[in-house]
DNA sequence: CTGGGCTCCTGTCAGC
DNA sequence: TGCTGACAGGAGCCCA
């Protein structure tokens, strides 16, 4: 579920609310991707200082130094409760604090908790050491990405996706920048000329901020923590419209796999 | 270093 | 109605 988009838009959703609020306890449900690698009861009395994002992460620094490192995977959403709720079969991870209860929902349980001394040290590093440029960051531009692209023989939706160039596009907003530049998503990455590549980059930031005015993609359940729901899957123009008219030629649009992932594209408007 | 494939887990939906 | 298999927004890890 949660690519840049959602990620951001859940972290502006709850990083005023849980700002200087002091953990009173924490709650463990089902292991999730990694263990927290703390005692649980060690986190409170700790005060949080801010939420930041880097990539799809999330870091909930505490004043007291350290943090938590959160990842939403594939089905996770945050959300505030009232503190009295019940966890339900999918909740999995319950920060209780002085200004209310952050929990984490993930089904799928690919997400993650992690705890790390620091952003820059520990298992937070680790995690984030292989991470491309932030897509709105200046460095990102079209000749870093043409740069970057040099020996990669991979289809550049693979290499959009792997997140060593640039992160924040998952498979909804690397199908649609694709589209949005009019680059085939099976050009080998080498292969993208330079002007192309800017297209590209201009495409990525683009449509990641246009997801990210409309709230985030919402398929089936993501919601920020608040429950509102994103409305940029009615504005996709590729994305689980295989067999459905192109919006700008009327092809229809095709579907592939690359990589064990779905691919969607127009085979005309997209071009190698 | 690059690239390909597998894996974690649960829910949903299409097809028979 | 019930079962089975495919597929789903991510990404770390292992091996060639």
């Amino acid at each position: 579920m949660p690519e840049l988009p959602e990620v951001e838009v859940t972290r502006l959703s709850f990083a005023q609310r849980i700002r200087g609020a002091v953990v009173t306890g924490v709650l463990l449900g089902k292991p999730l991707r990694w263990p927290l690698g703390l005692d649980p009861g060690a986190l409170v009395g700790q005060r949080v200082a801010d939420v930041t994002r880097r990539g799809k992460y999330l870091w909930l620094a505490f004043a007291e130094g350290g943090g938590l490192l959160m990842h939403l995977g594939m089905s996770g959403s945050l959300a505030f409760t009232d503190g009295l709720a019940e966890p339900g079969r999918h909740d999995h991870f319950d920060l209780a604090t002085t200004l209310g209860t952050l929990r984490l929902t993930d089904p799928r349980r690919f997400g993650a908790v992690v705890w790390s001394p620091a952003l820059d040290a520990g298992p937070a590093a680790k995690l984030l050491a292989g991470l491309g440029l932030e897509p709105f960051a200046p460095a990102f531009t079209g000749s870093h990405l043409h740069g970057a692209l040099r020996g990669r023989r991979v289809a550049i939706k693979q290499a959009l996706l792997a997140g060593d160039i640039v992160v924040g596009a998952g498979n909804i907003y690397a199908c649609e920048a694709l589209f949005e530049a009019g680059i085939d998503p099976r050009l080998p990455g080498h292969k993208l000329s330079r002007p192309r590549s800017e297209r590209l980059a201009a495409a990525v930031r683009g449509t990641l901020a246009r997801a990210l005015e409309l709230g985030g993609s919402t398929l089936r359940d993501f919601r920020d923590a608040h429950g509102m729901a994103g409305a940029f899957q009615l504005h996709a123009h590729v994305y689980g419209r295989a067999g459905q008219p192109c919006h700008t030629c009327g092809t229809a649009i095709r579907r592939i796999v690359q990589g064990q992932r779905a691919t969607y594209f127009c085979p005309l408007c997209q071009k190698r």
